[in-house]
DNA sequence: TCTTAATTAAGAATCTTTCTTATTTGAAGA
DNA sequence: TCTTCAAATAAGAAAGATTCTTAATTAAGA
């Protein structure tokens, strides 16, 4: 579903004020990557933003866009639908339940509530298929990363590429 | 954490019961896998379950490992955190909503619900650690897939392994 | 026990993601 | 506008993840 216009341009705007605010450089690759990005609601693989990017700009390398959209998605710009990188895991538990997932080390932990279980799946999800499963996903800092700095990575065998700081500013 | 003995028990009942009634072979290498997956609810990646398999069974390969999780979840025995096969998706859209995803061939809508924006973490969850965002996964079968039983999967550039097909009993 | 289709191991092939290096460039200050 | 330089890029190599091919093995029904 494309965007429309107006909504196209505010989020442009935005993109540009948090690329500035954080002190990065606005290059042709990266206006290129995020407008691609922010043309549809398609939620488009990285392959898909790939080779659209390329039909406008044919230079552009496949590592551009795995750094930019990375960068995008530390500036807040973007989010993935599953913590990058990461490998999909697996759930031998298959009564209802939820998740709570650390963006930093990938730590995944069941939790269940009662209210939540009996979530009512509104009119609006219903519209697009059928519901086989629906739960909550919750994500943020686990306990053990909020008071370790250098706490390992767990389950992940690969490690982060290194990155220059980010400037911030104000 | 490591699941207790009787739960684990009563899994694994559950799982040869599975796949008695699918109609395919018990294999050693299955029990182990399963076994395996489901001693802890520690949500392992498929890399750990191959390492810890492979302690028990030195002969256990790879390609059996992913082959046996696969037919896992075709069963309904274990799911995956996304689904599997797919690549991370993008999503430029900052605002709350939320996330439909079809199971078969990757389609992803947002949908909002001022019920959902406004839900409440539970305590359960809150104990984990901090909260940076909490959204719901609704899965199922989209319209598109529902109707066309050759609908393209979206975004998707490699084909399913070719499986045989299931005898179901019953 | 015998038979056979399903399953497996092994290794090759393919695809995805990250890294290295040399070059280019955005943007801040002169 | 010109200069400077750290940041960013392209290209290709490397590493890692996933799937495929083939030949041998085996579970389970007859």
């Amino acid at each position: 579903m494309t965007r429309s216009r107006t909504e196209l341009k505010k989020m442009l705007g935005h993109f540009k004020a948090v690329v500035r605010s954080a002190g990065v450089k606005m290059t042709p690759q990266r206006l290129e990557i995020y407008r691609e990005t922010a043309r549809t609601d398609d939620h488009p693989a990285l392959e898909t933003i790939y080779r659209n990017v390329r039909a406008k700009m044919p230079g552009v390398s496949l590592d551009t866009v795995y750094r930019t959209l990375d960068l995008f998605r530390e500036l807040g710009l973007v989010s993935t639908l599953r913590p990058l990188p990461d490998r999909a895991r697996f759930d031998a538990n298959t009564t209802p339940h939820h998740h709570y997932i650390c963006t930093r080390c990938g730590l995944t932990r069941d939790f269940t509530d009662p209210k939540l279980d009996s979530l009512k799946v509104p009119s609006a999800a219903r519209a697009l298929g059928c519901i086989e499963s629906a739960h909550v996903e919750v994500r943020g800092l686990c306990t053990a990363c909020a008071n370790d700095k250098n706490t390992k990575p767990t389950d992940r065998t690969r490690s982060r590429r290194t990155k220059p700081k980010l400037k911030r500013r104000d």
